[in-house]
DNA sequence: GTCTATAGAGGGATAGAC
DNA sequence: GTCTATCCCTCTATAGAC
């Protein structure tokens, strides 16, 4: 039955969320779904392939569910006031520390690795897109690469989330400190046609190195993370 | 005997880092260690209480290492730099990656949620150390809270690490976008005087709530790390 | 301090009844 | 598809010999 399919992988969900990795077990999993816990191994095979499937479909949702948001946002600081939000309302439903949760145990497991690095994608092109598109014209664009600063940020949220689990006033200080640098990267874009100009200049003197970053091939593409 | 102690906590870094939290069990410690199983529980009590130690002399350990590197840094740039230089160094040493397990297993552990605040405060107050000094006289001073800035900075490192498992390529994205920040920071600074006094301006015009830093409190003291 | 042996709980996974 | 029962393994922790 398909509905005992969708309480596994929301029990799956909640059991990371509330036990961790090393907590997950298909007992546990089995009890927060309330189904039998034989069913684990009918429906997914093994407990390792069910945290995949949740870690993925998970992801798939919650991405889904904030893509028009990411699609209306019309400046950095839009696109970081979207973040807080999202960092705290999936902080409750326990999705991004479900995410952290895989990616530790990822660390020594190719297959969980596989998952992890595929619902991250899926964050990382909303990200990436957004910023892509929000960079156009500005002169920011000299320096920034979207696809890197994309993995950086989602990198960043993950790190701040549990670091939010052990520290929750340090994790604040943190996020106002992305704020700023968000006030810093505003100030430039706004510094007027003569300021703009020199600070343009400056970028080409200083760091000849840096040429119009479109050609660097790295940027992420939809048929990139659909290949499962 | 203190060798003994010794073995327990290297084997248990090993052990972290190679099985992560959740193959970090009492067996596979003492094998790592080359020593009995029962010896965990006569030197620490039990699992958890090892793991914690482990973490908080791991820790202590690296940051005494760098700790005169972080002194000599002189320049956002090169603190980027040595940054860099950890971020590999400590990778194959693991010490990092260790922070990440008992950071993912602090979610649901109180006691391990000490021992990573604790451990990730040495390197905070590395990094807001240095950043407060080298932040001194520059316009970003006027934006950028050292606390929060060093809060930020550790937690992306950890998120970094932990994407660095599941997709090295893109991490090395997110490390490259994280110096093209750098760079625009060190533009800032390199204004000049017009460009300079512009940019105050701009910040006291859009900003006005934001004063001089130096009075939140939330600077990390030594004493503040020290209380274990 | 270090070892062996083991108790007792919980884990993954399967067989077979329904 | 779902359930019970169970096998066999690993786990934490301790008792007791040395």
């Amino acid at each position: 039955m398909i509905e005992t399919r969708r309480k596994l992988i929301d029990g799956t969900i909640a059991t990371l969320r509330d036990k961790g990795i090393a907590g997950t077990s298909a007992r546990a999993i089995a009890a927060a779904a309330e189904v039998n816990q034989a069913l684990v191994f009918y429906h997914f095979g093994s407990v390792d392939a069910l945290i995949d499937q949740a870690c993925r479909e998970g992801a798939a949702e919650r991405v889904e569910f904030y893509r028009s948001r990411f699609s209306q946002v019309s400046s950095l600081r839009e696109l970081l006031a979207l973040g807080q939000e999202l960092h705290a309302q999936e902080r409750e439903a326990g999705n991004v520390t479900v995410l952290a949760q895989v990616l530790a145990g990822a660390q020594q497991d190719a297959n969980l690795a596989d998952a992890a690095r595929h619902a991250l994608l899926l964050w990382v092109a909303e990200i990436e897109t957004a910023l892509a598109r929000l960079l156009v014209g500005s002169p920011i664009a000299e320096l920034a690469d979207p696809a890197g600063l994309a993995r950086a940020v989602t990198a960043a949220f993950i790190g701040i989330e549990l670091y939010e689990g052990v520290d929750s006033a340090g994790a604040q200080n943190a996020l106002s400190a992305l704020e700023q640098l968000t006030l810093l990267t505003e100030i430039v874009e706004d510094l007027g046609t003569v300021g703009r100009r020199a600070f343009l200049s400056r970028i080409r003197r200083t760091h000849p190195a840096l040429r119009p970053l479109h050609d660097s091939g790295s940027s992420t593409t939809r048929s990139e993370i659909e290949s499962d």
